[in-house]
DNA sequence: AAAAGTAACGATAATCATTGTAATTTATTC
DNA sequence: GAATAAATTACAATGATTATCGTTACTTTT
């Protein structure tokens, strides 16, 4: 459980109902697109606006509250900011998994970036493929 | 120099004045969105439809001929495929570059996959920052 | 080289996704 | 608790993508 007001606040923006149950929805499910985001809010919220949703997760990806997560052929997830991390994403099920992991590799894109002369913000590492739940679908 | 039509025809696609021009402008300038590709490819071919690119990148993408780079608030760029390399995105005049090397990342990924049990399929890995370009022009 | 058959193209319509507007409501500050 | 500024809502407007269907073109077979 994390506390969702003073995360908005120390970004400079309002605490409203809204952006909170936002945040609740992706903090637990992990990683949603809009419209997921938006058919999970409105079960304990439902005069909530779609267009709300856009805003918010517009403004809150500008504030560092948020981040997007880009998919092949599909429409972008959203996460809550946090460590860099690698994704695992099951190209059959859709589901996302994050894998925290001192990997050097870490090291070894910074050292690329820099000999690039490119000035680093953010490292993106997506694996795409099956997870182990859909190889045993298919298995069986 | 690249071959479009024997590309096309080893991945069972018929060889179209269209499809050739859609190669040709992702193949010369590297990443491309849809509506960059169309603003090019009509230049050499006016009667070109916008729907006609919609519907090739997507058969394209498909059959393994071209890849979708999903781009943080951006529209996707199409890229022909190639050996996995990593890309150079710079948040500030939207170039990518693509850096093939041969870095021990690619077999630290592979065996976090294995370790996970996840069938990895495709690695992605973009980094995102400012070019050297975009830094000598903010510096001046 | 010509014809047949199949797939792709082009124009437009239809649908889906996202953003803008303006009046109302709400969170924050004093 | 009142004032202020920002956020929300509903809906309109725009933008992006996909579907349709008559026409055109590639490929194969002869």
């Amino acid at each position: 459980m994390m506390n969702y007001i003073s995360m908005l606040k120390e970004h400079g923006l309002k605490a409203t109902f809204q952006r909170m149950h936002i945040l609740e929805v992706i903090g637990e499910c992990g990683h949603k697109d809009i419209d997921e985001i938006y058919a999970e809010v409105i079960k304990i919220h439902p005069s909530l606006s779609l267009a709300t949703i856009y805003k918010n997760i517009i403004i809150m990806g500008q504030s560092g509250v948020l981040s997007e997560v880009p998919v092949v052929g599909k429409k972008s997830k959203y996460e809550i900011v946090k460590a860099d991390h690698i994704h695992l994403i099951c190209t059959h099920c859709g589901s996302i998994e994050d894998k925290h992991t001192s990997i050097d590799s870490e090291n070894l894109l910074d050292q690329l970036a820099a000999s690039e002369h490119f000035n680093l913000d953010k490292k993106e590492i997506n694996l795409y493929g099956t997870c182990g739940h859909c190889q045993n679908i298919k298995a069986s």
